[in-house]
DNA sequence: GTAATTAGATTACACTTGTAATCCAATTAC
DNA sequence: GTAATTGGATTACAAGTGTAATCTAATTAC
């Protein structure tokens, strides 16, 4: 009984971004929201809405106007892309992409610090299984 | 004079990391690496090297059988598409990635260890700006 | 040397995605 | 209360993807 997690793509993420941070939304305060960062037509935010919906990640309460909330939580999606990317590019593995990037990109001591707090609380957890 | 890395398909990915591990190789020589993990058809093996070729992420020697090698550097591609994942799910921030994945997985004393050697050797990195 | 297999080129075909336009009913602006 | 704008549903349409099949020439298997 896993559920699985519909792809969710590109352009779809923005919309849900915006309903993670505050829902119920109308399509207007999601146009709103969206369409100084992107220039897109209000109509392709509601095809993308649409699609959103069709594939159950996005609810609607059928008022007037529709409100739009997420169906499935930010956490779990984030997680699911997550594993799908680090799959497809790193063979699963976190070192791997850490490696990779910091080798590209030079972190602050502050970016640095938190990471290896990061780390230090993960040291201590309990997995659970 | 950005070189604009096209974008690499789910499969055709799986095509390129047979050919970063060694290149050149015939079609054959793909086929056979990858079709037992995949199951997939050998003439879809050949649709996505065709597509590969295309796109310019492969480079063909006209040799009888045509040998086909990468024309973009592995790593290249891997932060291309890293950066691109991180932007969208993470708003680039490798941080909230970390937090996110370590908050999910317990990793083992060796794995935290090592990601905390590659934290150190970024900080004592020079950024070269 | 004929039959079966393969490589490469061409074609296929449905689904997804980006990016809307059209149509119609409702709302809002005056 | 009529005109303009919006919301939602339907339709559009090309590019990208997954997943091949067909065709033709070459290669390989006997």
């Amino acid at each position: 009984m896993e559920k699985n997690i519909p792809r969710i793509s590109d352009a779809e993420w923005q919309v849900m971004k915006v309903l993670w941070q505050k829902s119920p939304l109308t399509a207007a305060e999601i146009i709103e929201k969206i369409i100084p960062e992107t220039k897109w037509s209000r109509k392709t935010v509601h095809t993308l809405i649409r699609r959103l919906v069709q594939k159950k990640v996005l609810g609607v309460k059928k008022y007037n106007p529709y409100m739009y909330f997420p169906l499935l939580e930010e956490k779990l999606c984030m997680k699911e892309e997550t594993k799908t990317f680090l799959e497809k590019v790193y063979n699963g593995s976190l070192q791997l992409l850490m490696a990779n990037f910091l080798k590209n990109e030079k972190l602050s001591k502050q970016e640095i610090k938190v990471l290896k707090e990061l780390l230090d609380e993960n040291k201590d957890k309990d997995d659970g299984k």
